[in-house]
RNA sequence: GGGCGAGUAGCUCAGCUGGUUAGAGCGCACGGUUCACAUCCGUGAGGUCAUAGGUUCGAGCCCUAUCUCGCCCA
């Protein structure tokens, strides 16, 4: 197929403005019924994608009416990052939110879901301080805009080329030209958010969260400052949380090194990364090592700068690494720290924040880290020090938005003291307030706030929130909500800001209440907090989900939400995670191109289970396509066959024919399903069932059926059938919904008026489940199960198709129901009906007969006898055998004794359907000699 | 090292609270231009449910151990 190739605005995610003009036609129109109009053959989800989501937007069904009587249902969408451009993570999130979303839209509660984007301090610094040095035409063209000077020359720029004031400047034009494409990317996906709340996390409202939330914090003491070993990134220039840096494995080297001793011999140390020798200020052994026992207390002479160092023994060595020696550098190893903390140790920084030396490491100031271990390593070997080089995996740590080898130092930083807040936030789950669904998730989240340490909350960076501290002159540091003008403690006028800001997930930990109001006690603050659900993928539980609920238990006083449920990863279709370098990436936009949006959500939501992983291939896509376009057809022949002016009756369609009772038995069980699946979270099961339905009952069994009273002479036959096809059509239609908003918003609008009762579906009422009736569903089944067989009959002894032998069907018990459906028994099965009674009559043909449960019919054709003996024999023996396990089963007292009655009653009932049919078989076999 | 998850048809996965003959889509084979749909319809082949024990009247599902793969934390 060729892919559509989309307009540049849409590839821009400009969907809306492109479409305005068609919608203004279609809102004219009102969405008046067009029954008897010519629907295309094929689905255009093009078309109806452009059209019904500015339909939507403007007749303001995504924003929710507040009514005090009624509880409602909100979703905070995880901001993405302005930066960020959609991916699949992003389509999978904003697909089950916003089934969430319409399934509670849909059953008339006030439903907020509530968009935004976060600022991503560092992402955009990244994006920009990259353009800045490349001169990148994008930049250069926003800074002349901005009216910002540049210096002259073709130099690397950084930021600190315009200024703190300038660079910002830049960065908002920067936001407000390019920021956001997201925004309108999640349009084309059929998200009913609602945009007129939309919020940007350095918005006033939630800059003013921020500083509220910041400076209670700091007043109870449990923000501080502190010269802590931290992860700092020397690419972007920033400290760094431990969440933040990403470990994976690599190949690397390790250097095996000789320490010569004070009074001679040596100690050997083994190393990663060897520069930080230039650190250290102690070798450790394990207290029980023996090997080392004798070392101790001794002194070590550090190659190169001859530094004396000690021996010392700390528990936290491995005695199995290496010679059991370890080098201790305080000032660039988290662990070292440690040791150095407990030993008193002197802590020496030997590095610049750009990675070059500093003085500490004397000859080799002024270096590249890298540079300078070259140089060290070749000096060591000089020296007769080096004794070995082994290649090592090791798990180095990364900058998660860079890459960039990350360097632990000390630097004095602003922290967040965490275990007051963890706390509160493990109780909430523990009491069973919160729920984590899937429920293994949980243990996860325990483990992780058990053990979490405190938080670097400062960024060496401009972009974001600046860090609402002002020193004086006289030293008082102190937080203020607004702009200081003069210190609180002493009166004095001179005062500076802290110049970092703070990490962008302090502002996402607050984003649940930040964006309703807080700290002003709004009317949306007072009535959709504490949120509903928290939906987002498992890998952010720590990122996000965890300092909400920390934060706003303690800022907002209460649970940010009342369940988390956590999705799975998105993997290509060979289960690899996809990423720009590996060049697997599937782009959403150019999947909903080619197979459209309805088919990108529902392969996404059918692809997986609740928190599992999800390969995602563009075959699946395509069978949301073609599912799209099934259900296209129906519509095509429903509304086809409905007579002009035709209107479905107010109350539920009387059925006729036995069949009309058990799709609607079928349909009320599925309407009970998907709720109960739904509320468990199960989307994908939810969207499978569906699919079997309408595909597989509907459409194959129903529909199919129905062609006969449609075609046929009786009028009121045909208008029963057709009530009962609008019925159950219709109600599926608002089943899927919430899976597949455009094709059934699309079909309902086709649908008569009063059919659909109401001016769009996206804002009709949730199907209720009507009665079921097993009886017909049991007995409907057999008579379709023995259309099967006369069709696997056919197939099997290659009667071809346009043939319709005469045949003679006994129908047992469900005799006079098949009566009644005769002819529409006759046409799926592709026979002509010769005699039908409830069992043989002698007066009929002899010939082959097919028999499946209580039904038999005998066909009138030619055969090859043998060929029919052996089958029938094939049969004899299936049944034989399932006849001695049902026998075996039942002669067990304990089966008998312990089993409930209604597994045993069914077990014994089937049994005599089956000896029954073995009877028949058996009779059979003997008459054909 | 600790924790979690997965292993079911050739492939991708369902199988929810233990209970008929373990399902679907794709692929494969055969047959189809029947007035909704070839993005379709009909029929079929294909499974020791990773392995070994156990619990139970009954196990793909519960328990124990093992193997393989993946993820998270340290």
């Amino acid at each position: 197929m060729v892919p559509r190739k989309a307009p540049f605005a849409l590839e821009r995610g400009l969907v809306v403005l492109a479409a305005v003009q068609s919608i203004l036609e279609f809102s004219q129109e009102g969405g008046e019924s067009i029954v008897g109009d010519e629907l295309p053959k094929t689905y255009d989800f093009w078309t109806v994608e452009q059209r019904l989501y500015p339909w939507w937007e403007s007749k303001g069904y995504f924003t929710p009416h507040i009514d005090p009587q009624k509880k409602p249902f909100v979703i905070i969408m995880p901001p993405p990052n302005v930066t960020g451009e959609l991916h699949l993570g992003h389509a999978l999130t904003a697909t089950l939110e916003d089934i969430m979303i319409r399934w509670h839209r849909m059953r008339g509660e006030p439903t907020l879901w509530l968009p935004g984007s976060d600022h991503a301090s560092i992402a955009v610094h990244y994006v920009i301080e990259k353009g800045l040095a490349e001169r990148d035409p994008v930049i250069m063209e926003l800074l002349e805009m901005i009216d910002v000077p540049l210096p002259a020359g073709d130099r690397r720029l950084t930021r600190h080329d315009l200024g703190r004031e300038g660079f910002l400047k830049l960065a908002w034009a920067w936001k407000e030209k390019y920021g956001g494409i997201i925004t309108q990317q999640h349009r084309r996906l059929g998200a009913s958010c609602d945009w007129t709340r939309e919020r940007f996390t350095m918005d006033p409202g939630p800059s003013r969260a921020v500083r509220t939330a910041f400076l209670r914090l700091f007043e109870k003491g449990w923000i501080y400052r502190g010269k802590r070993i931290i992860h700092w990134c020397p690419q972007d220039q920033t400290s760094l949380s431990d969440l933040e840096v990403e470990h994976e494995e690599e190949m690397g080297k390790l250097w095996h090194v000789r320490y010569p001793l004070e009074g001679g011999g040596y100690i050997q140390v083994a190393t990663t990364r060897p520069e930080t020798i230039l650190g250290d200020t102690a070798v450790a052994v394990h207290p029980d090592d023996d090997r080392h026992k004798d070392r101790l207390g001794r002194i070590a002479i550090l190659p190169v700068l001859n530094r004396r160092i000690p021996i010392i023994a700390d528990e936290a060595v491995d005695p199995t690494f290496g010679t059991g020696a370890v080098k201790v550098t305080p000032g660039h190893d988290p662990d070292d720290w440690e040791i150095g903390q407990r030993h008193e140790l002197p802590i020496i920084n030997i590095m610049n924040l750009d990675a070059t030396l500093n003085q500490e490491a004397g000859p080799y100031a002024g270096l590249d880290r890298f540079q300078a271990r070259e140089r060290l390593l070749a000096d060591l070997q000089r020296e007769g020090l080096l004794v070995k080089v082994e290649d090592h995996r090791h798990a180095p740590g990364r900058c998660y938005r860079c890459r960039s080898l990350v360097e632990p130092l000390v630097s004095e930083q602003w922290f967040v003291k965490i275990k007051p807040l963890a706390e509160p936030a493990i109780q909430a789950v523990r009491e069973g307030r919160m729920r984590i669904v899937p429920e293994r998730f949980t243990k996860v989240y325990y483990n992780w706030m058990e053990n979490i340490r405190d938080w670097v909350i400062s960024r060496q960076l401009w972009w974001g929130h600046r860090i609402p501290v002002w020193t004086c002159d006289n030293g008082h540091r102190i937080a203020y909500l607004e702009a200081a003008r003069v210190c609180q403690e002493c009166g004095s006028s001179r005062l500076e800001q802290d110049p970092d800001v703070l990490d962008t997930w302090f502002s996402s930990g607050l984003w649940p209440f930040s964006t309703l109001g807080w700290p002003e006690e709004t009317e949306d603050w007072r009535y959709f907090y504490p949120t509903s659900v928290l939906e987002t993928g498992y890998d952010i539980l720590f990122f996000w989900v965890a300092r909400m609920i920390m934060l706003g238990i303690e800022c907002a006083g209460d649970i940010p939400f009342h369940t988390v449920y956590l999705h799975g990863m998105v993997r290509d279709e060979k289960g690899e995670r996809m990423s720009k370098t590996k060049g697997n990436v599937i782009n959403p936009l150019e999947v909903m191109e080619k197979y459209g949006t309805d088919a990108l959500r529902f392969a996404l939501v059918t692809a997986g289970t609740p928190g599992m992983d999800l390969k995602l291939s563009w075959q699946r896509v395509e069978d949301g396509r073609n599912f799209a376009n099934k259900i296209w057809n129906m519509a095509r022949f429903i509304i086809s066959n409905l007579p002009p002016g035709y209107e479905p009756p107010d109350s539920d369609p009387q059925p006729q024919a036995l069949y009309d009772r058990w799709i609607l038995s079928r349909h009320n069980r599925l309407i009970g399903e998907v709720k109960r699946l739904l509320d468990r979270f199960q989307f994908g099961e939810a969207g499978r069932q569906i699919q079997e339905f309408l595909w597989g009952e509907f459409a194959d069994w129903y529909i199919e059926a129905s062609k006969t009273p449609l075609y046929g002479e009786d009028p009121a036959a045909k208008a029963r059938t057709l009530d009962v096809l609008v019925h159950v059509f219709e109600r599926t239609l608002r089943l899927l919904h919430p899976f597949m908003p455009f094709v059934t918003e699309e079909i309902w609008q086709h649908l008569p008026r009063a059919a659909a009762r109401g001016e769009a579906l996206i804002v009709a009422r949730w199907p209720e489940p009507g009665p079921l009736d097993e009886k017909a569903e049991r007995l409907q089944s057999m008579i379709w199960e023995h259309v099967r067989a006369i069709r696997n009959w056919r197939a099997e002894g290659g009667i071809e198709v346009h043939v319709r032998p005469r045949a003679y069907t006994s129908a047992g018990p469900s005799y006079s129901e098949l009566r009644v459906q005769g002819e529409a028994f006759a046409r799926l099965a592709h026979i002509e009906l010769g005699g039908l009674a409830p069992g043989p009559e002698a007066n009929w043909p002899q010939g082959p007969t097919v028999i499946s449960g209580e039904l038999s019919t005998v066909l009138v054709v030619e055969i090859d006898r043998d060929k029919e003996r052996a089958r029938l024999e094939g049969e004899l023996n299936r049944l034989e055998r399932e006849i001695a396990r049902s026998e075996a089963m039942l002669s067990k007292r304990d089966f008998v004794g312990k089993a409930p009655p209604a597994v045993v009653q069914r077990e014994r009932e089937k049994i005599a359907r089956r000896r029954a049919e073995r009877d028949r078989l058996a009779e059979k076999l003997r008459g054909l000699g």
